[in-house]
DNA sequence: GTTTACATACATTCGTGTTTGTATATAATA
DNA sequence: TATTATATACAAACACGAATGTATGTAAAC
């Protein structure tokens, strides 16, 4: 118990690293997967080097490859990690039965997406790496595949809840649910490309919530 | 007379590379950057080599060094070649003064811009590099900002559009052209990132036209 | 005692940039 | 117009660093 409390002291001021139970171990595998996302944001993901991302973790490749079976294995577990719960999310509150009429939920939905891309800083910046910081080829390639099938999911989320306004008859009856949708959805696309392009934040994410007003307000009767 | 057309025909026939003309060098250059294209669009710009390059173009990586500093250099000339002139032709389209009205106008743009990149191959594969196959960092970070300027000239063009339909009373009075551009915009650059990514055609190619419309017809009074 | 969780060292491949070589086009000159 | 000089348009060879994967070493946990 002493002798753990003293390796404890150790361990926290990383003069000497110990690190070896379990719970450790998970500790660096975490590390190393937050320290790909900071060298992964910087240098883009083909030339960033497992040194760099150990450097980074402050650990060796050594314990990088006993983790890792190599950079796109890191890749994926960041991936996981982040990016996937997100769309878990929006397609949570999208489901999820609710007291607001159909196109408020539709627009909660959207404004909650922003929100969380706004508070979350692993989030957004996992998001700038899948978009801006990596390339689509070969084993990449089947994220892209992934990436439409959760696009035609979302749609298809979002053309039950336009049926359910249409019910409610909050928006014209002429229009079809499913053009709705997939409007909204293109709209939703270009509006996240935006916002993570947007880095400084002056042109679109500080109206982000405006824009998705005015857009659910042009269905509306 | 008669020497030129025997060197001529070992030319064409590619067995022994003759060519020192300005003419041919020009072409040589050509080769290059077409070559640049296929390959960066097989590989992803990172994992291209010049040597990749330079076989599929036919040269030695001496050739490409001579027409070109690097390959960035490569990837700009690229860019300027093909990515530029359809932001251009989006500018005129949407510029010029036409008998159609307003609405039409923004909708015949936009449908131009699909029909361009359905017919053009090579500004398909340019576009699909540049949105999928490419890492925006360091020197590609400044491609970054001068897209995000296209993005605002090109809204702005949209506004004035939304403003002459308002003028025109063919939308709603209650719709400010400043959200129905911005609201257009992302729709059009989710669009276009859609259709790049929907390489076999099932979901968006095939109906972008009708996708477009229906955007349009959305305001239309 | 064995396995875990790494660090360290090594071998090898790969891509880049540069240098050198060379045949031809083109300009200069006589 | 014929000859000569120089620049052009590459090909081929070289030198170098950088990144990868693996193999080995090792101390602590179990």
């Amino acid at each position: 118990m002493y002798v753990n409390k003293f390796l404890h002291n150790f361990k926290v001021l990383s003069v000497i690293m110990v690190r070896k139970t379990k719970e450790d171990a998970g500790l660096t595998r975490q590390r190393i997967i937050d320290a790909a996302r900071e060298v992964f944001l910087a240098r883009g993901v083909s030339r960033s080097t497992l040194e760099h991302i150990a450097t980074q973790a402050d650990v060796t490749r050594g314990a990088v490859y006993w983790h890792f079976k190599n950079k796109t294995e890191i890749f994926h577990a960041l991936r996981d990690q982040v990016f996937l719960p997100l769309i878990d999310r929006m397609d949570d509150t999208l489901t999820v039965e609710s007291s607001d009429d159909a196109l408020t939920q539709i627009e909660k939905s959207l404004c909650d997406t922003v929100h969380e891309l706004n508070k979350n800083i692993e989030m957004r910046q996992t998001y700038e790496i899948m978009m801006m910081k990596c390339e689509y080829v070969d084993e990449f390639a089947t994220v892209l595949q992934q990436i439409l099938d959760n696009c035609s999911n979302i749609t298809s989320k979002f053309e039950l809840a336009y049926e359910r306004a249409k019910a409610q008859s909050i928006i014209a009856q002429s229009h079809s649910p499913r053009a709705l949708a997939l409007d909204t959805h293109l709209f939703f696309s270009g509006l996240l490309h935006m916002w993570v392009k947007d880095v400084d934040g002056s042109k679109f994410r500080f109206q982000a919530t405006e824009l998705i007003k005015s857009h659910i307000n042009l269905r509306r009767k």
